[in-house]
DNA sequence: TAGTTGCCTTCGAG
DNA sequence: ACTCGAAGGCAAC
């Protein structure tokens, strides 16, 4: 068993972190939450400002939940107005924890046009089938497929995970991972500009895939990924910063031109800076807390 | 070249 | 039974 002790209780909260829908893997059983992350599982579970944790090591932990970085420093630096102040205080704790980006990219191809039991029933049927089996405290858990597995695997196969037409994409891009086309590490050392334009050139991968690989597993806390729930936020509360007409045109759109989707991204990184990809957080899961509250009292 | 439209898998909610 | 929408993207036009 290990332990560690956090400064502040505010400076990291668990429940929050996992819960709010950037990881698909973690499930809370009591207390503890059981994850296999990088091929290794584990638990955690956090009771004020300390952190208990079994069958992982103390630095894994801090690097994976970035509890190197300063929490109350990014966050003031995004703090600009009364909306974000707000869910920063309702989640106060939240950070961004770094992924593997192999895992990452998949699964937000996954995540395309789909809601998030979707995706995480997509990720859960890949790693059954594909994965490495392994055992904790009695019970079986699969590790995320390697790129050499899923780039042997047909098509069919895929799509018996329930992937529809994303199946191709995957295979397509496990090829290239194995080809040696795609680095991860070299994707690291880029800009986010550059970094981006390169994961674009990938069928399956368009702005929201990229940007949410380059935030949440890329080191690239400055992009702003727009889904439809930040989309209707920026829109509800950010509206005075773009013209009535861009508002109007594309408040009912489903899906966001090219141009459409960077007026909106580009608007947050600008706004909210180097950790903007902090902001499209706290909103992304402010906004979804919201909607389920009014749905919960409807009745 | 930039913007638009139709289509794509699946699945649960209503 | 039927429609709608979901951490969208592609290809034709």
């Amino acid at each position: 068993m290990g332990k560690l002790l956090l400064n502040d209780f505010t400076s990291f909260n668990l429940d929050y972190t996992l819960g709010c829908g950037q990881t698909f893997r973690w499930k809370k059983a009591g207390n503890w939450w059981y994850g296999l992350v990088n091929d290794k599982v584990f638990k955690i579970r956090q009771n004020g400002r300390e952190l208990i944790f079994e069958n992982i090591s103390k630095d894994f932990i801090k690097n994976y939940f970035t509890l190197d970085k300063n929490l109350q420093q990014i966050l003031s630096s995004i703090s600009r107005d009364e909306h974000i102040k707000q869910a920063l205080q309702r989640f106060r704790g939240l950070r961004i924890v770094r992924q593997h980006p192999w895992e990452c990219l998949i699964s937000y191809i996954c995540a395309t046009n789909k809601n998030i039991p979707g995706i995480k029933r997509n990720i859960e049927a890949l790693s059954q089938k594909f994965g490495e089996e392994m055992t904790f405290e009695g019970k079986k858990f699969y590790a995320f497929p390697t790129p050499a597995k899923l780039a042997k695997v047909s098509l069919s196969e895929l799509k018996e995970c329930g992937l529809g037409f994303r199946a191709k994409y995957i295979r397509e891009i496990a090829e290239k991972t194995i080809q040696g086309i795609i680095n991860f590490e070299d994707f690291k050392e880029m800009s986010y500009k550059k970094a981006k334009k390169k994961l674009l050139r990938l069928r399956g991968v368009g702005h929201k895939v990229a940007d949410c690989v380059l935030l949440f597993s890329l080191e690239k806390p400055e992009a702003f990924p727009v889904d439809v729930w930040v989309k209707r936020a920026i829109l509800k509360h950010y509206s005075m910063h773009f013209d009535k007409e861009f508002v109007r045109k594309v408040l009912h759109k489903k899906s966001l031109s090219p141009n459409e989707y960077n007026v909106i991204s580009g608007f947050g990184r600008e706004y909210f800076g180097e950790y903007a990809g902090y902001a499209q957080e706290y909103l992304f899961h402010y906004e979804r807390f919201n909607s389920t509250l009014k749905h919960s009292f409807s009745f």
